[in-house]
DNA sequence: CGCTCAATAT
DNA sequence: GATATTGAGC
């Protein structure tokens, strides 16, 4: 069932620490410690679903946004591509460089986007306003076609032959300088670089065409979308065919179906840090940086029960076309109920964002079995770094490298009532006693974790597995036995919660 | 016309 | 090897 096998070895991860130069996965980001009675809190933020989240989460977003203080980086959260395409004659927005991370400040619209201002116009400064955006949207879409039909549009205008061939070049940014033009069509073995065997070329999804397509989608709702209808919508049927729209359609619900799954994963995680917040104001007690065993690994100092909650992820901004900016989504209320619809609000009002790879590479130990992160995820992020990561680069090069903090040596599963999934335990170890039946929505989805894991959810685990802060656990080191962790914790006077109780409680 | 799937191209 | 495109079949 789980093709487990492979883990990411000591040495390419510390091939990685020393030189942190690889985009995939190999920054170092700088994760509060839970030492010193800090908030484990500090320094992540937590997002509101009540905007569409499908629109800024990534998970897969390979950069960090961390500098050494902890700081979230202002000046790489924007797109420069994007904000060259959309900005090409004015200067972003300030309110597109967030150095905090707020609700209303993640929530930039087109309108923010084409710098309308913030105020409620009368009517007269509202036409004007209206027919400026008319103008701007217009121009923005010029700008677009200009941009990813390319000159061979005017130049072959007048001799359309088919919409394909006018603008074939959508959007194409050629990285195959050599490829003269002259040289296309004289071999049928092999096309010309960038065109198929039919000689139109392969639309290259911009992170603009993309976010123009995320509009036309929202716009639609995610079930009304139609190729024909999202090419009408775009207005760029000069430049894309419904074929077009279609592969891409096809491939965006898939990776929506998979932020999906994520996003159900992180739903759990926010619920089970509910559960240790609870248990932590039941029976807390003092940190005891001097108890006898806190030089051990896995017995860190904390403030409360010895062991830190789930500290909600860090937020991470999507870069990449899938995982398109805050700002794309429409900026009408249409496109917002549609959003709505497309991203139906979490069991929380508050979900935490869980980008798996922020966190520093270190070695698993052998008994976690972790398979390697879906290749796909890195390869694609590795080619849309090299697509349209000038962002990527400067934070690639950048970004200090920060060991993790050592002091977070912590036990995996040291939560009295928290069962871990299969997935997380040795091989040879009997299967778990059946369930609990569900009493609570976090029950259900325990259930349906335990019993039918996704891919996306083995996935996402796995991608905890690997990036977890508060879970490194260096190789060699047996992890202590769920028995051993509750003699601990009883020894330092913390109530155990009944596994009934713990998944009941949300 | 749109979807899924698979083959193929890049 | 991953992704985009394309065509077949429905």
């Amino acid at each position: 069932m789980l093709g487990v096998s492979t883990l990411r070895s000591p040495s390419s991860s510390s091939k990685a620490d020393q030189h942190c130069g690889g985009f995939v996965g190999d920054h170092h980001v700088v994760f509060p410690t839970s030492g010193g009675g800090s908030d484990c809190c500090d320094g992540f933020a937590m997002v509101d679903v009540d905007d569409n989240l499908l629109d800024y989460i990534d998970f897969s977003c390979d950069v960090p946004f961390f500098d050494a203080d902890g700081d979230i980086l202002p000046d790489l959260e924007v797109d420069p591509t994007e904000l060259l395409a959309e900005f090409s004659s004015t200067p972003p927005p300030d309110d597109l460089l967030l150095d905090t991370v707020s609700p209303a400040a993640v929530h930039v619209d087109d309108e923010a986007a084409n710098n309308k201002p913030p105020v409620v116009p009368d009517d007269d400064v509202k036409q004007q306003q209206l027919a400026v955006m008319t103008t701007v949207a217009q121009e923005e879409k010029r700008l677009l076609e200009e941009q990813t039909c390319g000159d061979e549009k005017h130049v072959a205008a007048s001799k359309q032959t088919t919409e394909e061939d006018s603008c074939a070049g959508a959007a194409v940014s050629d990285t195959k300088p050599s490829a003269s033009a002259s040289a296309e069509g004289h071999s049928k073995k092999k096309p010309a670089p960038g065109k198929n065997s039919h000689g139109k070329r392969k639309v290259d999804w911009t992170p603009e065409l993309h976010r123009r397509f995320v509009q036309a989608v929202e716009q639609l709702g995610i079930d009304k979308a139609v190729p024909s209808r999202i090419l009408e919508i775009m207005g760029m049927d000069d430049c894309l065919t419904r074929h077009n729209i279609a592969s891409h359609l096809q491939k965006y619900r898939s990776h929506r179906k998979h932020l999906m799954a994520r996003e159900a994963e992180a739903a759990t995680w926010a619920q089970k840090r509910h559960m240790y917040a609870a248990a932590a104001a039941g029976g807390g007690v003092a940190p005891r940086t001097d108890a006898p065993h806190a030089s051990r690994p896995w017995v860190v100092p904390t403030t409360t029960f010895g062991f830190p909650p789930p500290a909600p992820p860090p937020f991470c901004r999507p870069l990449h076309v899938w995982g398109h900016p805050p700002h794309a989504a429409a900026a009408d209320a249409a496109a917002a109920a549609a959003a709505a619809v497309a991203a139906p609000p979490a069991p929380t009002a508050m979900l935490p964002v869980w980008p798996r790879h922020l966190a520093p590479p270190r070695p698993l130990p052998p008994w976690a079995h972790p398979p390697a992160v879906d290749p796909a995820f890195w390869h694609q992020q590795y080619n849309a770094a090299r697509k349209w990561g000038p962002q990527a680069a400067a934070v690639t090069q950048g970004t200090p490298c920060v060991p993790p903090p050592a002091a977070a040596m912590l036990p995996r599963f040291p939560v009295p009532g928290m069962v871990p999934h299969p997935i997380y335990r040795p091989a040879m170890v009997p299967p778990p006693p059946p369930p609990p039946p569900p009493s609570s929505k976090l029950a259900e989805l325990q259930l349906e974790l335990d019993t039918h894991p996704s891919k996306e959810s083995i996935d996402a685990a796995i991608g905890d597995v690997l990036v977890k802060p508060w879970l490194p656990l260096p190789l060699g080191l047996k992890p202590p036995s769920l028995d051993s962790v509750m003699s601990e914790l009883h020894k330092q006077g913390v109530p155990s919660i009944p596994p009934a109780a713990a998944t009941a409680t949300g």
